[in-house]
This record gives C-alpha cells, sequence and structure tokens, in this order.
DNA sequence: ATCTTTATACGAAGTTTTTCGTAGAAAGAC
DNA sequence: GTCTTTCTACGAAAAACTTCGTATAAAGAT
C-alpha cells in the first residue's frame, strides 16, 4: 500500500468533504466548510493546491475550474490516524482506548446502542472462528 | 469539573513521565524522553514553565531545583482528546470508531485477547443493566 | 575563596500549519 | 469590445508549537 502524508487538521475537513461527494470545485467545498465555520476562498484554494502537491488530492480542468477529488481512502486515513493516536496517548494499547471510547459522556443513546450491535457482532466472529482453529 | 486546556503533543509527552511517577525535577523528566529521542535540556524545561503557566502541572522548590506534578489526570485528558479526535475523525460517530480499533494491523495477538475480555464484560454488564430496566 | 557543575529564566530563532492579499488570466454579461 | 465576476497562482504574514542559546544564580568540590 502506498504511503501517503497525514493530512493535517485542516486537509482532513477538506477531505471529509470529497469523501462525501466527488468530484467537486474549490467553490463548492469552501461553500460546505463555510457552514461550519468561516473560511476565506482563498484559504480553502491554497489549501487543496498544498494537498494536490503531497499526492492527497488529484484534479482535472473543466473549462476555467477545477475538479478535485480525493486520491486517499477514508478508511485508509481513519486508520493511520487513529494508530498514531493510540501510540501517542495511549501507548500502544487499543484497549485502553476502547474503554475510553465506551465511557465517554457525549455518546447519544442511539450511538451506545449502536456499540453494543457492533459488539454482538464481533462476539458471534469471534466464536465463529474460534471453532476452526 | 474543571477545563484545563489541551496539551501539545509535546505537553503531553512530559505528562505521561509524570503520570508514571511524580514528583520529579525537570533533569529526570528530560532523562526519561532521552531514552526515547534526544531533547534539549532547556528544551524540556521550557516545555514545563509553560505547562506551569499553562496549570497543567505544579511545582515547589526542593534546594535549588523545582519538583513537579501533574494538576491533570490522566483519564481525564484522555477522555478529552479522545472526545476531541472522534469529532475530527469519525465525525463524532464512537461506533465507527470502534470498528476501525478493531481493524487495526498493529495489535498484538496480547492486545486483541485484551481487547476480547474487555468486549465479554462488556457484554455482562450489559446484560446485567437491561435485567434492571 | 575560587572553580566547576547544575539549576532557572527568558528571548528569540526555527518549524509547521493556517490565513489571506494581490496579481493576472479566463469567462460571461452587456 | 469593455466591464464585472470568478477562477488560479503565489508569496508572505500570522499563529501555534518546538527548540535552543545565553545570562545568571545557587550548590558542591577542592
Amino acid at each position: 500500500m502506498k504511503k501517503f502524508p497525514k493530512p493535517t487538521d485542516s486537509e482532513l475537513e477538506i477531505l471529509q468533504v470529497l469523501w462525501e461527494n466527488s468530484p467537486r470545485t474549490v467553490r463548492e467545498v469552501n461553500d460546505v466548510l463555510n457552514q461550519k465555520r468561516e473560511t476565506g476562498y482563498t484559504t480553502t484554494l491554497k489549501l487543496m493546491q498544498i494537498m494536490f502537491d503531497k499526492g492527497l488530492v488529484s484534479r482535472e480542468k473543466s473549462g476555467k475550474t477545477h475538479l478535485y477529488n480525493a486520491e486517499v481512502g477514508e478508511n485508509d486515513i481513519q486508520q493511520e490516524l487513529l494508530d498514531r493516536f493510540i501510540d501517542k496517548v495511549f501507548k500502544g494499547s487499543a484497549s485502553k482506548l476502547m474503554l475510553q471510547a465506551l465511557g465517554r459522556k457525549k455518546s447519544s443513546p442511539e450511538e451506545l446502542k449502536e456499540i453494543q450491535e457492533l459488539l454482538k457482532n464481533l462476539e458471534k466472529d469471534n466464536n465463529d472462528e474460534s471453532i476452526s482453529d
């Protein structure tokens, strides 16, 4: 698997917009970003140019403007960021992370429900696997 | 609960040393940090002074030197950093994070085993809870 | 008492990331 | 065509974080 540079926080925000729907112009990305907080157009433009230089996104000309696509997968990036985060904050212990994640107060009831479903399925998967061991 | 400023990466490394064993002098902290990577003494000193100004650590004079203590709890900080991370990378979805955490390749067999134990216990806890609902 | 070592304080340079102003080219309206 | 809008490119300021050099004072050794 190719090794991509870790996106910065701002770059990640842009990637999230592109993952949601592609391809997009700088204008469109900037409009989406502005739904959350004000960002200047040229700021977004500059970031996307940097991301292009880094290989995080690709682009093609369409008339005067550029259409951008994410060149890195959402899961790949999330995995990479998560690995670093676990190493940094939990000294490599994924189980410690899981515990903390379960204890967080911000989780909505739906979220908790979803996690429980997830755990139930995992339980099942693990049992299935151990049979064939 | 008091609201502390989010520690930067370097500050977190220092906090981790202090959580492990307190109180410590700048020299001691610096020595521990240097087991992993070279860091100048005055760099560590400066960081700890900044952390003192922010209230992340306290200190008391002992002869010529200062003895430092962490003023923020390990769990509190981990929780705060995790919450931010989930919001930033997983758009607030803790279950998505869990899935990714389970799928990571770096996990050792022991780590996986530990997580399974964790999940088993949670399963039990959840069942116990639902009885009393 | 003098010399060496080991602290603290602090300013400032170095890095990385983010933000934005300005210039110039292309497109569209009139 | 000319005027206005909308795009790209790019440099550089601003902000956040990290690193380190230097000054100075206290402690310890001889």
